[in-house]
DNA sequence: CCCATGTCAGGGACACTGAGATAC
DNA sequence: CGTATCTCAGTGGCCCTGACATGG
């Protein structure tokens, strides 16, 4: 784990949005909008963990998954951004690292010189299919719920995604 | 918004799940994950915008409930970094930044000399007061749910920490 | 002597802003 | 000409590791 506190005998989150109801009055979102950033958390650092190993973080590996999804084995960097929902500056830097790392690979694109390809190398999807493996076999690190209720935290989490106008 | 990428006609994320069921197999955990990963970008995005303006960011921000929250009106760093589960030089930064914006003050501990105490000063108060209600007013930015649905979220979210050991 | 608490120095990954080159 | 795509340089915030001083 990331800190090395030991587990606490209550719920803080928990204690907070009392606290906070008491004195500021009844907040759920408060308590929703913690829990999400700390879930996050454990999430990210039990992800990071298992994908360590095989010399990748989330963010580079989302992007390796995105390139294998892809029908024709490459995407413009511009998609790539609008997909991960990242700047393309961002998107320059996590090209940049898989590039050296060797798993993947910039190429022009055959009719608009603006725009410039990406696509996995084969050793890009060796890696990519241990590492999905890896962090496959870990549940993602997502524990204590069964599928009907993962189903409906991402139904939920969806639904505000929505709202905010991801998409 | 952090890119300046427009709304997608569909739901990537949705649209991942559905070819990693394709070709990996079904995989609940994973798109229950991204949903979490996406939705805890957009809050963070949100809540910090609407901090911005009095001179916080989140991590800052969570300090300054924590602190006001405490009985005795100070909180001995080890403590706050138990219950924001932070490394203890991320509290020494956090700490020394709200202490360079005059929001907070270190004191000594009256019994252990190894300890060192917090404790928010008038004008942390008053800032903390004035973000609260910024942040507040907007839901946390947490759009879509209804009251019922936000307990719900919260509920699965503590099922999750309670399971990876949180508290 | 060992453990606890906090700080300092340093680094890494990430995401941004602003400016600019190139091509449509 | 304006717009789109990508890159480069720089910045800031965050959290970490490792080493250390101080005190219980």
């Amino acid at each position: 784990m990331s800190s090395s506190a030991p587990a606490l005998p209550f719920d803080p989150i928990e204690r907070a949005a009392q606290t906070w109801k008491e004195r500021i009055g009844p907040n759920e979102p408060m308590a929703a909008v913690t829990n999400i950033m700390r879930v996050q958390q454990i999430l990210q650092a039990a992800v990071d963990d298992k994908l360590k190993p095989h010399g990748l973080t989330f963010a580079r590996f989302e992007a390796l998954v995105l390139l294998s999804f892809s029908k024709r084995g490459s995407l413009p960097m511009r998609m790539m951004g609008e997909r991960l929902q990242l700047h393309p500056t961002s998107i320059t830097n996590i090209v940049d690292r898989l590039e050296a790392d060797g798993l993947a690979r910039r190429l022009p694109h055959p009719t608009d010189r603006r725009t410039t390809l990406v696509e996995l190398t084969d050793q890009g999807r060796e890696r990519l299919t241990a590492a999905t493996e890896s962090v496959d076999s870990s549940q993602f690190g997502l524990v204590g719920l069964d599928t009907a209720e993962l189903v409906q935290l991402s139904e939920l989490l969806t639904k505000v995604r929505q709202a905010a106008g991801d998409f």
